[in-house]
Parts: structure tokens; sequence; C-alpha cells
DNA sequence: CTCATGCGCAACCTCCTGGTTGCATATTAG
DNA sequence: CTAATATGCAACCAGGAGGTTGCGCATGAG
């Protein structure tokens, strides 16, 4: 939490992430980097469904949107999750959670008048 | 958090809410919805860029993930916002950062050794 | 040096998505 | 009843997303 960026503040960084993160081989490919650490492209691909090359798109995908970045280490490019994107996500639910109870709270105070 | 449904546990709720969320217009009607509360579609429609019809489609996706629903009141149809889905994506969130966090803890470690 | 690995690039292809327009239908205001 | 309001439905469209194949290039293993 103390590494989302501050940026977080507004929801301009958030269509992106969700973008990213709304496909089943992307949100896939996420958990997998966050439960076993950094992986090479190849291993990534192996046991999933689709081809190298889909992968690799996908992953430039989520490095647009900054939840991944990659390191070239010899023949092999290591990507890695960056979890300020995913913090970032995290805290504009918050936000608009927060909003949405405050507002219901509203709500109800006005019926019961 | 309270009002989180039990099957967040999985990720299989997930990817259709960052989905439904991974658009601009939509983002912005969840938005609305959790600021403004329960509105008609043309009160969501006004002040926005595209047509009444695309906000219907909207709306729908948006129901489809779990995220709004809707009750016929009249002539108009007034849609609300869901918080649970809303919860289920933030908690999904939770659980993997925490993984990555761990991952994280352990490759520190392991290289201290 | 030679070969097997691990990738990057680019051309293609298909489908789904976001949007629009036109018209029909249901309700409430007067 | 009549008109205006609020939607619903369906056909249509262009563009982008996800996926594949084919081929070229760099790098590490022997």
């Amino acid at each position: 939490m103390s590494r989302a960026s501050a940026r977080a503040a507004g929801l301009t960084r958030a269509e992106p992430i969700f973008a990213a993160l709304g496909e089943e081989t992307r949100l896939a490919l996420v958990a997998r980097l966050c439960a076993r650490g950094p992986q090479s492209i190849t291993r990534l691909t192996a046991g999933s469904a689709v081809t190298r090359q889909a992968i690799t798109k996908h992953l430039h995908v989520l490095a647009g949107a900054g939840l991944v970045h990659d390191v070239r280490r010899g023949r092999e490019r290591i990507w890695e999750i960056d979890a300020e994107g995913l913090d970032d996500a995290r805290l504009w639910l918050e936000k608009i959670s927060k909003r949405w109870d405050e507002a219901l709270g509203r709500l109800k105070k006005l019926v019961e008048e």
C-alpha cells in the first residue's frame, strides 16, 4: 500500500489497468507472476493454451498499463510484476466504494426523515 | 468489505469485473453511480459524449458483471451500483498483491543467503 | 564453429466491441 | 385523447483485439 503511486488519486490511471486485467490470459499472467515470481516468456508460455507470440503481446499490454516490466538477461527476457499498478487499482476501488457508502448513508437518512 | 461475496476467493469472478471496468465510459458510469446515487438512463446519458443507446449497452455489460442492477419505475429505468462487485475486485487485488509480497520476501531472502 | 534456444517482427485473419440510426412501444403530463 | 418523454429492439458498421504462422536474428551450450 505504501508503494502505490500518488497519482492514483484520480481515475486517470485506473481504466488502462482494469482493461489490462480484464482478459483471462492476462489476468492469469499477472496471477502467475505474483505467485511464482519473475519468469521468461517461454516459461510463461508453458502451460498456457496460446502461442508464445500471444503471450508476448499480452505482456506488452500489461507493460503499457504499468503492471509489469522486463529485463533482458542473456538470450531471454525476464518479466516481473509491478505491484504499484495493482495498488493503484485497489485504491481506486476503495475510493469509489467509500463514495458509494456515503451516498447510501445520505439516501437512507433521506428516507427516514 | 463485509458485503463482498464469498466466491471472491478464486479469480473466477474477477476477470469479467475488470473487463467491465476497463472501458472509459463504463468506468465513468460506475464512478457516477457511486457518487450521485441511482439514476435513470436519460440522466446518465446527459453529459456523456455518446448516445443513450450506447449507455444502455454499457449498463447491460456492467449488469452482466454484477456491478449494477436496475429497477423499472414508471416509464423510466433506474440503475444502481452493486458494491459487492467492486469489493470482489478489490479482494482479488489484495490477495494477489499479498502473494507477490510474499514471493518478493522469499526472493530477497534467497539473495541474502 | 555449429546448433539449439529464446525472441522479435510483420503480415494476416476473424470476431467482438463500441457506436450509430431508425423505428416501435409504454407511460405520464395536460 | 394527444403529445411528449423514456426506453426497447434490431440492423448495420468500422476498427481494434486476440491469435496464428513464417522467418530472421542474437546468444549460450558443447
